[in-house]
RNA sequence: GCACCCAUAGCUCAAUUGGAUAGAGCGUUAGACUACGGAUCUAAAGGUUAGGGGUUCGACUCCCUUUGGGUGCACCA
């Protein structure tokens, strides 16, 4: 549609110009609208009616636009107005049920590394690890089915202060390699860090230890792999539930070994330099308008900083991978520190051509406003959550006479809390409010799973009827949701584009709503006209099939009944 | 102190990146079940887009400014 408006308006201005049909935000007068024409007429100086007009007459010279469209023109100033026929619509939608992806055009294919696990090592996950594991959880499955060669890279936090700061607390209280435990671990991390800040001769113990292991101390390497082992098993478990996964489980202590080399490109182009003992990098361009900090490569007593794993992380994965793209799906507080990063990696020949993309995410809060915590003044546990809002579903008496299998139960769980995350804009931040997110009602994961299993009932009852489309439409319910679904293409694309999986997440939900419209309005079993019957069980067949892409790609799974 | 982000209906959020009359859910009010899963549907009420100025044919969107919130600014990650 778009490449057929170039060709014409190309052909009346003679002017090359970017063509975009939008939807229509005033359905009452067309599907379509393309809005371009003040800019166009600005530039050519003609009253944006006339040319309006111009392009109109012209479309309509084209026997193209009778398939296309059923009605073209130019009411205002500056629009010109489609409106589709019916047999154009059946015909893009024969296109999406036969041909792969829905005949969705995909973009070209690049390797692309996405970074968004971020957990630390030897504590246990909680609520701010949520939004990172589902959002970019969303964002690699959404690259993936973009035709994206995409590697995921959960990058444990693995080598910090706080494996210092466990260490010495293990060996304060005489616990032998054998007999860390999980349990173990989640009790001395909160009491060292808490120990470390009132207590400076603590911390600079921790601080040696920290960098004793960072240089290959034997002891400390040993209860370090022995915490890794822990840990990993622990977080792992919760990624499980979630449903998340990655390619690499790599974490900051495996970069280490590419810091030299680092280091060598880093004297070669001349960047680092000597500054109050220790050594940065200055990443500040003249034609900055804020001051950006150096950025801290190596502390004054030698140890190095998660910037500088962050970096021989990158080096890594350019010398493993040549990826074309490395995206940081991480909270967005960190945003000037890998702003630092990414200007020290494009002064850099081996890192230079990677483009880097920060994908700032927002706080979770509670209905205070403020950082979400628990009653007791805690960051909640994500087991605990997921056992919580289990129990608040469980609570509405609607389930009175329903039992639920365990793994029903979790795919409700998880339904609940990632589709309440994904609606809102990763950018910002959200107040999570688990008993509105559990409800049955309104614009939750509930409905969503609800609206897709009663409409797979019909299908399942009539799957041999599923065909091509004839030219009708019957209805305004039916041609709403026709409508719905070609805009399909155009949301995964404008998804793609913004990394942004609430897109996703709105365009399903206004999906449901128009297949509940159509389904309270229009009874398929009652039908006598078999035509009819066949072209709506395959229309609900269409739409089922695009319901479970989206909810793959929004990581909810489908239960078996709610 | 400097910088960045945010402010939209009573509440929680949209608005395809500058387009026509700012949309949903919850809540409120009024309707629809001898019909494929009523956990649904059909409607109504609810707005000076925080205030003020500017750019533009056109501004929730861009610029300036005031107010109110959040966040970040070198040896934590």
């Amino acid at each position: 549609m778009n490449e057929y408006l170039k060709s014409i308006i190309e052909k009346v201005v003679n002017i090359k110009e970017k063509v975009e049909i939008k939807k229509s935000n005033r359905p009452d007068l067309c599907d379509y609208q393309y809005d371009g024409i003040f800019s166009l007429s600005k530039k050519i100086h003609v009253h944006p009616m006339d040319l309006g007009n111009k392009i109109v007459e012209e479309l309509k010279k084209n026997s193209k636009t009778n398939e296309m469209f059923k009605e073209v023109e130019c009411v205002k100033p500056g629009f010109i107005n489609f409106t589709l026929t019916d047999e154009y619509i059946n015909e893009l939608l024969n296109q999406m049920i036969t041909k792969e992806k829905f005949n969705i055009q995909m973009p070209k294919q690049e390797t692309i590394i996405i970074d968004y696990g971020g957990a630390n090592v030897a504590k246990p996950l909680h609520v701010g690890h949520l939004r990172p594991a589902i959002v970019g959880e969303s964002i690699k499955r959404l690259l993936k089915y973009m035709n994206q060669f995409v590697i995921s890279d959960v990058h444990l936090g693995d080598y910090g202060l706080q494996i210092g700061q466990v260490i010495y607390g293990i060996q304060k209280e005489n616990i032998s390699l054998e007999n860390i435990t999980l349990e173990k671990l989640n009790k001395i991390y909160p009491e060292m860090s808490a120990l470390c800040k009132e207590n400076a001769e603590v911390k600079e113990k921790c601080e040696q230890i920290t960098k004793d292991l960072q240089d290959g101390d034997q002891e400390y390497q040993k209860y370090f792999q022995k915490i890794l082992l822990i840990s990993k098993q622990d977080i792992k478990k919760i990624y499980d539930y979630l449903d998340v996964s990655f390619d690499l489980w790599l974490g900051e202590s495996d970069s280490y070994k590419y810091i030299p080399a680092l280091t060598n490109e880093l004297k070669q182009q001349n960047l680092l330099k000597e500054s109050q003992g220790a050594k940065i990098v200055e990443v500040e361009k003249p034609t900055d308008k804020i001051s950006i900090p150096p950025f801290l490569y190596q502390k004054s007593n030698h140890a190095y900083l998660y910037g500088t794993t962050d970096l021989a992380t990158i080096y890594q994965r350019q010398l493993d991978f040549k990826p074309n793209k490395i995206l940081y799906v991480v909270d967005s507080r960190q945003s000037l520190h890998f702003t630092q990063v990414f200007r020290v990696c494009k002064k850099l020949p081996s890192t230079q051509n990677i483009d880097y993309e920060f994908l700032g995410l927002g706080t979770i809060n509670g209905k205070d406003g403020k950082p979400f915590k628990t009653r007791a003044g805690n960051t909640p546990k994500l087991e605990q959550l997921f056992k919580e809002t289990e129990t608040i579903f469980l609570q509405d008496e609607i389930h009175e006479n329903n039992t639920y299998s365990q793994e029903d139960l979790s795919k409700i769980v998880n339904a609940i809390i990632k589709f309440a995350d994904l609606q809102n804009n990763r950018e910002k931040e959200y107040i999570f409010d688990i008993d509105k997110f559990s409800r049955v009602t309104g614009k939750t994961g509930p409905y969503i799973l609800y609206t897709y299993l009663r409409t797979e009932k019909i299908i399942k009852n009539n799957t041999t009827f599923i065909d091509n489309f004839s030219k009708t439409i019957y209805n305004v319910h039916d041609r709403e949701l026709r409508m719905k679904i070609i805009e399909l293409e155009n949301t995964l694309n404008y998804a793609f584009e913004t990394r942004l999986p609430s897109v996703i997440a709105n365009y399903l939900y206004e999906l449901c709503v128009f297949i509940n419209a159509f389904y309270e309005n229009n009874h398929i079993n009652n039908l006598e006209n078999e035509s009819q019957k066949k072209d709506w069980v395959t229309l609900l067949y269409l739409t089922v099939e695009i319901m479970k892409v989206l909810l793959n790609i929004l990581v909810i799974e489908i239960p078996s009944k709610m």
